[in-house]
This record gives structure tokens, sequence and C-alpha cells, in this order.
DNA sequence: GAGGCGTGGAG
DNA sequence: TCTCCAAGCCT
């Protein structure tokens, strides 16, 4: 039996992961958003800093969301946080702290899809779900050669039948992480371990050498360039921050004032047109520009960075300018997180 | 339902 | 330097 082989192996060969030391639904939740897109070794440590400062689903429902976003910064994905704050206050307030316990129920939380659901209902509630991720999809495409592209309509579906075809009936939580264990150690995307492995005896891809070539994957994104100008505006020892939209990228986030621009700028003089009203350019000096590129899945952003030393706040804007101690509270992307890095504003 | 949404490690 | 891609979800 397939599942009993690889339950096995797990038993003998799993990580040491402290989410596999709990059967607390609420930490095991965390753990599996946290881990969405995510590898493990970047996830620890912040699933750590979240059981630490939210102990309980009413910690993370009553924390305000700037500060849960400040706890994920770093990790990307930053509507995952959201979620995850809003699907607290949904458990908190309108359960009664009683944590959903179903497959069904479970996907009512936001942020929690197919995946997520299937995961926490059968590995702290044992119910009878198969997970699919990017593990599952590599060890079962290349176990019985299946060249549908797991990114289409058919191949979702196929897959998904699949998995649910060979799940252990009494250790679905046990069955699923261990499919993903060996997707994660063993039957990696690169340089699988195949030696290691318990399904080699019965491994199409292995019998045929064909394991680069699974799984199959159809649209593949391609990257934007976009160019950022970003302001860098000391006053009194104070640099300007706001928060970014509600929707896209970087969601909620802190950064300075923006003008993005349809190519590289090199000349401050073709921004000046666009500085937002409250800098007047009677009252400010410019300073060296600094250029990074950023890269995102999805996007390249060509960020400059412009130091700006404005003379005259007024009362209304002032409210904007941030010290030291307080930027380093605000939630921050990466891009922004780097400069000020590399770029000490506030000499000591 | 195709595309948006981050970051960092591996090769 | 470049490509791929990791325990996906949402619109």
């Amino acid at each position: 039996m397939l599942s009993s082989k690889i339950i096995e192996w797990y038993h003998q060969n799993k990580r040491n992961l402290p989410w596999r030391e709990t059967s607390n639904p609420y930490f095991i939740w965390l753990s599996e958003v946290i881990l969405q897109q995510t590898r493990v070794d970047q996830g620890l440590e912040y699933y750590l800093r979240f059981i630490e400062a939210y102990p309980t689903v009413f910690d993370l429902a009553g924390a305000h969301q700037e500060e849960v976003l400040r706890n994920w910064q770093g990790l990307g994905y930053y509507s995952r946080a959201r979620n995850l704050h809003a699907a607290a206050q949904y458990i908190a307030n309108e359960l009664n702290g009683n944590f959903p316990s179903t497959f069904t129920e479970l996907k009512k939380m936001k942020g929690v899809g197919d995946y997520t659901a299937a995961a926490i209902s059968s590995i702290a509630f044992g119910e009878k779900k198969a997970v699919v991720d990017g593990n599952v999809y590599r060890v079962l495409s290349r176990l019985f050669e299946i060249d549908t592209p797991i990114n289409s309509n058919k191949g979702i579906k196929k897959f998904s039948n699949l998995a649910d075809s060979l799940i252990d009936n009494k250790r679905p939580g046990d069955y699923n992480q261990a499919m993903m264990e060996l997707g994660a150690t063993i039957c990696k995307p690169k340089k699988p371990l195949c030696p290691e492995c318990p399904l080699a005896a019965e491994c199409q891809s292995l019998k045929n050498q064909t394991q680069q070539n699974y799984p199959v994957k159809i649209n593949k994104t391609k990257v934007r360039d976009r160019y950022f100008n970003y302001l860098v505006v000391e006053n009194e020892s104070k640099i300007f921050f706001q928060k970014r939209p509600q929707k896209g990228i970087w969601a909620g986030l802190f950064e300075f004032p923006l003008i993005e621009t349809d190519k590289v700028v090199e000349d401050f003089q073709l921004l000046v047109k666009n500085l937002p009203d409250w800098i007047k350019p009677k009252d400010i000096a410019i300073g060296i520009p600094s250029s990074k590129i950023h890269l995102l899945s999805h996007q390249r952003i060509n960020a400059r960075f412009w130091p700006i030393d404005l003379a005259k706040v007024d009362n209304q804007t002032r409210i904007n300018f941030f010290t030291e101690d307080e930027i380093e509270q605000l939630p921050k992307h990466q891009l922004i997180v780097n400069y000020l890095n590399d770029n000490p504003i506030f000499k000591t």
C-alpha cells in the first residue's frame, strides 16, 4: 500500500518542526498560512514570533492590524497577514473562539483555500481530505508520469482526485504531511534524491529518467518593469512616511512619497511638476540620488531614491514625519527596509 | 479564469 | 546574472 509506505518513511525521517509538536488548530492554522508559497527555513522564525506575540486566537484578534503587519514584515504576500487578522476576529467574535473543525467551515475563513482547509482539517481534526500543494503535484506527476498541466482546470481536478484516491483512511493527516515532506526533502524540483525515496520501486519517472520533465506547467508569468521615484524627505531629523493603498502591491505598508514614471528619471527637474503639494520647490535641497532594482515574482521595480531636505513643514503635514524609533515600528516592505539599512539617514 | 500578489534560496 | 520556484489565495 502506497500510503503505508510513505507514512512509515515519514515517521522515520520527518524534520522536527514546532508545528508538528502541537494539535492546537490555531497554531496549525498559523503555520499553514505562514508556509503558503514560503520555505520552512524562511517561515520558521515568523511562526515562533506569532505564537509568542499571539498565544491565542483572541490575542491575534485583539491586535492592531499595523502591528500584525509589522510582525509579518519581510515575509511577503502581505494579504496573508491581513486575512489572518480578519479571520482571527471572525473566530473570536462570531464563533466565540470555537475554531472551525471541518473542511467546509474552515474555508469560510479569509485566506483559507482548498489546500489550507484540507491541511488543517486533516492534521488537526483527522478529516479525510487530501492536500494538493506544489509538493504533491510534483510527487504524483513523477510517480505516474502525468502530463496534464498542474495549473490547468483539468490538471487541478485530476490531481485532486488522484490524491483523494491514495489517502490513508485512518491517518489522513500523517499521509498529507508525508506527501509534502517527501516532496520537500526527497522529490525536490532539481536533483531529486531518488535513491533515498520510499516510492522508488513504483516511480515511473525514475524508471524512465524523466524526473525533470515533471510537473508540467503552462502560463509562465512575465515580469513587467516599473519605475519608482521615492522622495526621502527629511525635516528636523524626521522622515516623511505614508501608507500605501489597501489594494495592490504592498497594500497597507508604509513607504516614502512615491512618483511613478514610465522610464528612468535622471534629472530631478522632471519630477518637480509631480511633487506633492506640501513640497514647495523653493523650500528644498536635493541630495545625491541612489538606485536599486527590486525583483518581485511579477514585477521588476526600478527604484530611485531622492534625498530631499525640506526647510518648511506645515502642521497638517508634520504628522506624517516620523523619528528613527517610530519608523522602526512602522510596517514596511523590503525595498524600504533595504534602503534604510544601506543608507543610515539618522547620524548617531 | 488569468493575472496579481513578495521574498530569498538554489543552481 | 538569470531562471525557477516554495506547505496558495483572491478577484
